[in-house]
DNA sequence: TCAGAAAATGACGGTGCGTCAAATTACTAA
DNA sequence: TTAGTAATTTGACGCACCGTCATTTTCTGA
């Protein structure tokens, strides 16, 4: 009998955890970073500041789990796609296509990633949140190395060379759609196809050989959403 | 003497401004933009908050105004540096050199750029400043167009895959940089060595020739340095 | 039913932004 | 020189948000 009223007790907070964050979520598609408050929080959970304050120690705690959570979600699209393509090619096409779907799934959240490795906003957040959101980045960037180190001989600088590439580029691209930056006045129509494009250069820049089954980003996007569909229902 | 009156009220005024400038980057260098009060800004130069917003209209402003100036004397670098060296290779090389050694004089203020281009403060910012901003980028984009498109042979779409490529590259080490990302925890020792070599990497996925003058950092660094000294003495 | 623990609350102090009526300074013309 | 006017400067004020903590409310188990 003392467990069940601990129980309760637990998953009480736990849905309330999840209330604050489906909240929060809100706010921030609906209004950006400047309509994330506390304040605005509690008033639309019912709950009050203080409670709120429970669960996180403060507003950039809650926009770490955010990102966290969208990292985890990435990394397991990252890990499909690993999985499913054969070529190294492929495989490297198809991480990238999941950074795109993931990003265009919850935009807003995506778009979160680059404030958290601001100053500002590492001064704030706790140690806990920001190892976590860290240890995500480094699986990751480990992905890749071993993607570029099985089954195209390069030796361990050239892994590391190839993956630092892909990595600034992806990073670039993913800045570049996070903030908005209109291409479009500056003659880049459509930056995911360019990003591509690129890609493909700096891959045959590489030596990687060809793959006729990804040089198509609108077909691969079908390619992708396919091979990720269990975490886009 | 009328004429005297106004002139010299002009020039109070400007003084005033550069003193203003001058005291915002300070603080930001030294506390960062947390520490880039209005307040300490009156305070720090003995103005009072009143006058400060007879200058700028908000703290985004002063944010803005630096970093417009910041990206001038980057372009006058990569002007620099297009002037200076004869292959293409070798151009490019050298605008991404403009941009690390740009950044290395006052990365407080070059790490600003990036807090530009999101929508919170693109909403404060004045429109004048925001455009004058977005034509800087304008002029830089469309420099590393002519300069991809001379000399390379390369069909106008090529040209814009090219420019790209080596813009979204330049930016996610800029942004990797600019976050203090550490990347020594994930292998990378020297950021912007792996950036050469990656950039060299896409050159040759590219087809732009070969160029010795080029290949070494270190080197191209002092070489840099040389060509650009007008702007860093 | 009730005492004591646990949890929720929101008023409060603090900081920063941007405004504006009042005070100060500069200018002009008699 | 001086009185009146225009321009400029000032800082107190209103507002919004953060994070805290004494008080109140709710829960628990005997």
């Amino acid at each position: 009998m003392l467990g069940t009223s601990k129980d309760r007790k637990l998953k009480e907070r736990q849905s309330r955890d999840e209330l604050i964050l489906s909240v929060a979520k809100r706010l921030l598609v609906e209004q950006g970073m400047a309509g994330l408050s506390m304040q605005a929080i509690a008033d639309q959970t019912d709950y009050s500041k203080g409670t709120i304050y429970q669960h996180y120690g403060c507003k950039e705690d809650i926009v770490a789990k955010l990102a966290i959570s969208c990292g985890e979600s990435l990394i397991s699209m990252i890990d499909l796609a690993l999985q499913h393509a054969k070529s190294v090619r492929h495989k490297v096409v198809l991480v990238s296509a999941a950074y795109f779907i993931n990003g265009q799934a919850q935009p807003e959240i995506a778009n979160l990633v680059s404030n958290l490795n601001t100053p500002e906003f590492q001064e704030k957040v706790s140690q806990t949140l920001l190892d976590e959101f860290k240890k995500n980045e480094d699986i990751i960037i480990k992905r890749i190395l071993t993607l570029f180190s099985q089954g195209t001989g390069f030796d361990s600088n050239k892994v590391m060379d190839a993956a630092f590439g892909w990595w600034s580029m992806q990073w670039g691209v993913q800045d570049i759609l996070a903030k908005g930056w209109n291409m479009q006045d500056l003659g880049f129509a459509d930056p995911v196809q360019y990003f591509f494009r690129s890609l493909h250069i700096y891959l045959d820049g590489l030596g990687v050989p060809e793959d006729e089954a990804c040089h198509d980003w609108a077909q691969l996007r079908i390619q992708a959403q396919q091979i990720f569909q269990t975490n886009c229902e």
